[in-house]
DNA sequence: AACTATTAGGCAAACGTTTGACTGGAATTT
DNA sequence: AAATTCCAGTCAAACGTTTGCCTAATAGTT
């Protein structure tokens, strides 16, 4: 059974003064004579008084709660990001709420309007891929509640984002590949409403052009196609394909085992780069040359930049972008011996 | 700028009611006309009232919160059991407030005062590896907040489990190694001051006695010692060992490693089992043979456990054990044809 | 028409805290 | 001694809801 606790009307009853005087004594403001100041907080000591954080809110309208929307947590990536945002709010002393969307639009509204009534002082959220409708978010704005969107942006909203620049990330991994001598490069694309992904294949094609090198239409694989496997051994048996550009790490994996499969040579015959630097870029063998997200970095600075809003009330929006980082491994060449 | 959001009382005020009338109506109960019902919930409507959960909070004494203390979010045995976690409290209505404890004394004591401050409900928390002093948990107790421990149990603390049987789970690998024709077999254990690591190994040694094979010290290593690999590299040169069975995956991963740069023959020479069923087991190759425990399970029953006690004022403490399962993958004999 | 029963809604306290305005008395100044 | 300043602490409202108790008015019964 929940005990009641302690409050600081109790104490003031037992020393027959106002709940103002304990609050002041306790608080250290107000015009308190040290003897009484002493005698209440000794008494509050002696009970284990602990003032409740909910009465504070109702009165302060603050409550030190963060709201955070993530698609979902069994993915490296979002938990990274996860225990970068914590190691602010922590040190700040507020704490997480936390709501999956598993990527689903309802459940994001959802999650959305639990968290205003909750009344969070802020709201840290990373957009499902469910591609149109994002009134859930205006809404968020809306109230005046802080937000800081993560990852992709969403062009219609006028908010404050963390994101990593996908295009440049993807132009560098491509170019890599060109350099190390590949030019018949697909691309594992993933679904084009997410800025992610689109990003990373207009860099894709971006690094092709720069090369002098076709774009072709024929060398794009959708990640998320349910043929995949069919597709990656089809354009294999068509194209003299020496280099893949995959929108994700998991992509990528899927790759080199029909690659090894197949008995190509990685990364002689055929060069492989993924994305995200997922553990398994390390596990898997050949090890995943991939672009590096700095995933703890963005929930760190999305929360800076939510507190540093929260804190100083700022009204103007910023945007943030955090640099990847191309890291080879043993599914590309040495481009500087094999030029 | 946060905007006050409309409260009953604003609504009570235009329609020259009073608040509680409003609050009937919105909430259904009590004596109210059918038209003056409509009439409110129109104009609710019509300003878009959301109640306040906190004032609610303040009255009835309960949050919809639940506290959630994990040592750390980067690995996937923790997450795992968060989204199991989730699945169960967001489908009861209820959030989830979390706090990462690094297996800090320091920060979980912390935790659990701020938790406690925030008036959870209840409160879920898998207990760091800091051995002795678990005073913050009695605290927990103490004040009637409901509490349920995960994966590790706490011989004081009387309270509420959610475990698996990690002695079972390491008989029944060690037994598969026996079966499957190995008799050298070394353990790579954890910390002794962890039930979990202890009575894995407890199991590794029962499975030996059982077998009427001698349980060795010499074949023991830490799996935290800084000299590990070097303490493989050891225990191969010395004896004659044939099989590896890990209180990790991260560990086995080492010892597929070494075993891969010496030559030998997995599993036909020596075989390997881990613990945890990491991603990693399926990422790297041979693939490795490891315990899995039901992580996203142990999530989903822990937040059911304690969403009982709290809705139905259950006193009595319960403790539930999940079944751990062998996962037969490439790093171990098929046991049948090897006998 | 007189009485009872029912209904719609108001009143006020409560949850625990903060905070601006106020007051009685002591201490200080003139 | 009178006037002023200061101090320690009280008062009361406020935050947004809920809820037990009460009352005025209406409806229903003889």
């Amino acid at each position: 059974m929940k005990k009641k606790k302690v409050s600081i009307t109790d104490l003031a009853k037992e020393l027959n003064v106002t709940p103002s005087t304990v609050s002041r004594a306790l608080n250290g403001l107000g015009n308190i004579s040290t003897k009484r100041k002493e005698q209440i907080v000794n008494l509050a000591q002696k009970y284990g008084y602990r003032p409740n954080h909910i009465a504070k809110s109702m009165v302060s309208n603050k409550t030190f709660n963060i709201g955070l929307i993530l698609p979902e947590f069994t993915h490296n990536y979002f938990n990274n990001i996860l225990a970068g945002i914590e190691s602010i709010t922590y040190q700040k002393g507020y704490q997480l709420l936390i709501c999956t969307s598993d990527a689903l639009k309802e459940k994001e509204e959802k999650s959305c309007m639990t968290l205003l009534d909750a009344r969070v002082d802020g709201i840290l959220a990373a957009a499902g891929n469910s591609s149109d409708n994002l009134d859930h978010f205006s809404k968020i704005i809306d109230y005046g509640t802080p937000l800081v969107l993560l990852d992709r942006i969403c062009e219609d909203l006028n908010t404050s984002y963390v994101i990593t620049n996908d295009f440049d990330g993807a132009f560098e991994a491509v170019q890599y590949l060109i350099d190390s001598g590949c030019h018949n490069i697909v691309h594992i694309k993933g679904p084009d409403y997410i800025s992610t992904s689109f990003n990373r294949f207009l860099g894709y094609q971006q690094a092709l052009k720069k090369n002098s090198l076709n774009y072709r239409e024929e060398l794009v694989i959708a990640g998320d196609s349910e043929f995949f496997l069919d597709d990656v051994n089809n354009i294999l048996n068509t194209f003299p394909i020496d280099g893949f550009f995959a929108f994700s790490d998991y992509n990528a994996y899927e790759v080199v085992k029909v690659l090894k499969q197949r008995d190509c040579k990685i990364p002689e015959d055929i060069s492989v780069i993924g994305y995200a630097d997922e553990p398994l870029a390390q596990y898997i063998s050949p090890q995943l040359s991939t672009v590096k997200q700095p995933a703890y970095e963005i929930g760190k600075r999305a929360a800076e930049i939510l507190l540093k809003i929260i804190e100083e009330n700022i009204e103007v929006p910023m945007t943030e972008q955090l640099k990847t980082s191309l890291v080879h491994r043993e599914t590309t060449k040495n481009k500087f011996i094999s030029i």
